[in-house]
DNA sequence: CATGATACGGAGCTACGATTCCGTTTGTCA
DNA sequence: TGACAAACGGAATCGTAGCTCCGTATCATG
C-alpha cells in the first residue's frame, strides 16, 4: 500500500516495525511445520491484530509474495556469486548456486508452496527478481556449457522446473526421503559424461 | 461402504453403475482442467446428487483414493510387463516402465495433487496396491542394478520421491515446461556412465 | 404386482478461513 | 502538549466447500 504510492513521508516506526514483525512471524510459521497456515495465526504470532497483517499488506497472496520475494532476492545473490567468480569450474560454480538456492528453499516452506501450488499470482510480486534470475542463470548455463560441461540441450528455462522437482522432493521428505540425492541425481543428468 | 461388508448379494444394479458414473466423472474433472474439483461439481457431471456421491464414498479422500489405486493398478501392470520381459536390457525396461507411468499421471492430475499435496491419508487407500509396486520396482532396479547400468546407490525407495518431482514439472507444464525433458534427465542421472 | 430394502436427490447445515469495519490508540510535528 | 493523521485490534461478516438428512423414487424378490 504505502510501498506504493507517497514514497515521500516515511512509515512511520511503529507501522514499519510490526511489518517486518508480520513476516518474521510468516517466514517462522511456514518454515516451522504447519500444513496450513492462516492469516489469525500470523497475526497472533507477530503479536499484532489481523487488521493489522491486512493494512500492510492487502491481501494473503501478496504477503506470500513477498515472501518469495525475498527468496528469489538471496538466489540472486548466490548466483551473482557464482558469475562473479570467474576462475571456478563453470559446471561446479553453477551446481554449488543450485545446491546453495536448494537448501534454502528447505528452510522456506512458503516457496515450496507457491512454486508447486500453482500461484501465479504470488509470483507476479516477485516478477522482478525471477526476471533477473533468469539473466543470471543464462549466463552461467552459457558458460558451463561453452566448457562443455553442461549437457547442450540444458537452458536456463529448465531451472524453474527442476527446482520444483526439488520442492516436491523437499516437501516429501518428511517421509523420509532425501532431497539431496534427488537434487544430485539431475545434476548428474546435466553433466555431459566425461 | 458395501463394498467392505455383506459380499453375498451384489450391489443393485443402478448403483453400480453411478459408482462408475462418478468415478468417471471425477476422472474427467481432475483431468480436464480445474485447479480445484469440488463433490458438488463431480456430482453434476456424474447426473447425480451429493447425496450419491457419499453414499459410495464416505468422503472426498475415500474418492481420491480410488482414482490413485485405479492409477497404481495401471503402474503395476506396466511394470510387471518389464519385470516378465526377461530378454529386454534391464536399464532400458525399467526406464520405459517409468516413461510409461509418467506419461499416465500427466493424464491424471488427482493422483498428481494425492502425490504432491501430501494426502497421506488418500494414499492409505491404495496401500495394497503401493506395496505391490515397490516390490515389482524392486526386482527391475536389482536386475538393472546387477547388470550394471544402474547407479549402485540407487534404491526402489527413491522412486516414489522421483516420480514426486516428475509431478510438480507435469502440473508446471500448462507453463510451457516439458515434463519428459525432467525425466530424461533424471534418468541420465541414473544410468552409470557407460 | 406388492412390498420391503436400497438408493437417490438436493436443500440446507456447519465449519472454517479470508477479509472488512470501525471505534480506539499511538506516533509525529508544530 | 495539543491535534490530527496514521495505525491498530479484533469482533463480526462473507463466501465457500464438505457433508448430512430425510422424504421420495427405484430395484429385486416372492
Amino acid at each position: 500500500m504505502r510501498d506504493l504510492l507517497d514514497p515521500v513521508r516515511p512509515m512511520r516506526a511503529d507501522a514499519r516495525r510490526n511489518r517486518e514483525r508480520i513476516l518474521t512471524a510468516a517466514r517462522a510459521l511456514f518454515a516451522s511445520d504447519a500444513p496450513e497456515v492462516q492469516m489469525d495465526d500470523i497475526a497472533r504470532r507477530a503479536g499484532v491484530g489481523v487488521g493489522t497483517v491486512y493494512r500492510h499488506f492487502p491481501d494473503k497472496e501478496a504477503l506470500m509474495g513477498e515472501l518469495v520475494r525475498e527468496r528469489f532476492r538471496y538466489f540472486n545473490e548466490r548466483l551473482a556469486e557464482a558469475v562473479a567468480d570467474v576462475r571456478a569450474d563453470p559446471f561446479n560454480a553453477f551446481a554449488d548456486a543450485l545446491r546453495a538456492n536448494a537448501a534454502s528453499v528447505a528452510e522456506d516452506a512458503a516457496t515450496r508452496r507457491a512454486f508447486m501450488s500453482g500461484g501465479e499470482r504470488v509470483f507476479a510480486h516477485a516478477a522482478g527478481e525471477m526476471e533477473q534470475f533468469m539473466q543470471l542463470s543464462s549466463v552461467l548455463v552459457e558458460r558451463a556449457k561453452s566448457a562443455g560441461e553442461l549437457t547442450s540441450d540444458f537452458e536456463a528455462g529448465d531451472i524453474p522446473m527442476l527446482m520444483c522437482g526439488v520442492c516436491a522432493a523437499i516437501d516429501k521428505g518428511k517421509a523420509g526421503w532425501d532431497w539431496r540425492r534427488h537434487l544430485e541425481l539431475i545434476l548428474r543428468g546435466m553433466r555431459t559424461p566425461a
